[in-house]
DNA sequence: ATAAACTTTCAATTTTTATTGAAAGTTTGA
DNA sequence: TCAAACTTTCAATAAAAATTGAAAGTTTAT
């Protein structure tokens, strides 16, 4: 396989998880592209190289550099702007980790606190009042062990708990 | 807060959250709305409850039992299907964690495994082609990690998990 | 101040995804 | 066997999301 295809492919690639996880196709594809690509590329090299519109280009770029995955890159003596992202897997991973907490799990975890509160009324039977208390408690503190986790693991990976944990996780390859 | 509007307000905001992660908030929806249900429900409550059509609601319940985190629940006596969520939200997160493994983590996989086969080509300096297997490898390597991380932790802090979970079913202050 | 070289915006349009509802299919009991 | 009581399917439709492209806005050099 030649390298232009590689990158299709981890392109495509790239577009289809992101759609599954609820990202925009041409987001994550515009991801993939900076990703993979050596240098810093201008507007006009990713609507090329997608096929996509400016506007289009303009507007995931800078989705992109909100979720602080893509950075601008000035030169001296050029007035078009340049588009890097970030290359380093581990700070990517970070950075969506908060994005996502920011956008995601912060908001719910407001609601089930909120709703949490539910007064015990003549309409419903205490035990339903109680079932229902509990399900949201149990979906609090998973989303709570779950974020923790996360952060944890990701923060490690970064010093020494990575090498380890691999190999502990990976005896096999 | 009386215990029909917090539901409301549950399923809702889990509907919400399905669709940042690329579930259809209908899907989302019927599986927070058999959550916080006591019993079962049948085809014609969740239609009711939610106000959707009989196909839709059909089509939602079936995609969660496929994901194995709602069972049909027959009667004796009755004709008609009844339908329960699987309550346990540890039991929840291992289904999930399970069916976005398959589902989107091993077709990522495979292809990640087969694009690191690029070839070196006149066409592209080596100094590109090796870049570009090192960031291959460096997100393989980062998957795998997070995907064993996950399902070693979910596992492994089942006692942990039910310990904070029986503290939070205590009435608190 | 002007124009060139860009970037940004946004209403219109296209594409994708979800939903409906009626018809077809299935199961059960008499 | 029939018919009632259900469930499932799927073509048509509606709704939501993404995309375009042209106009407006911005920056820079002269």
């Amino acid at each position: 396989m030649q390298l232009d295809e590689a990158k299709s492919r981890f392109i495509e690639g790239w577009g289809t998880l992101g759609s599954a996880w609820g990202v925009s196709r041409t987001m994550a594809q515009v991801h993939a592209l900076l990703l993979v690509s050596a240098g810093a590329l201008s507007a006009e090299d990713i609507m090329e190289q997608l096929q996509i519109s400016r506007g289009n280009a303009n507007l995931n770029v800078r989705a992109l550099m909100d979720w602080g995955l893509v950075r601008k890159e000035l030169r001296p003596g050029e007035r078009r702007e340049f588009f890097s992202a970030e290359k380093d897997i581990h700070r990517v991973a970070t950075l969506i980790l908060q994005e996502r907490h920011k956008r995601e799990l912060a908001p719910i975890m407001r609601v089930l606190g909120e709703i949490r509160q539910v007064e015990p009324s003549p309409a419903a039977s205490p035990e339903e009042t109680q079932a229902f208390t509990q399900m949201i408690g149990s979906i609090q503190s998973f989303a709570e062990f779950a974020d923790r986790a996360a952060a944890t693991l990701i923060k490690a990976d970064e010093n020494w708990f990575l090498s380890t944990f691999m190999k502990l996780m990976r005896p096999r390859s």
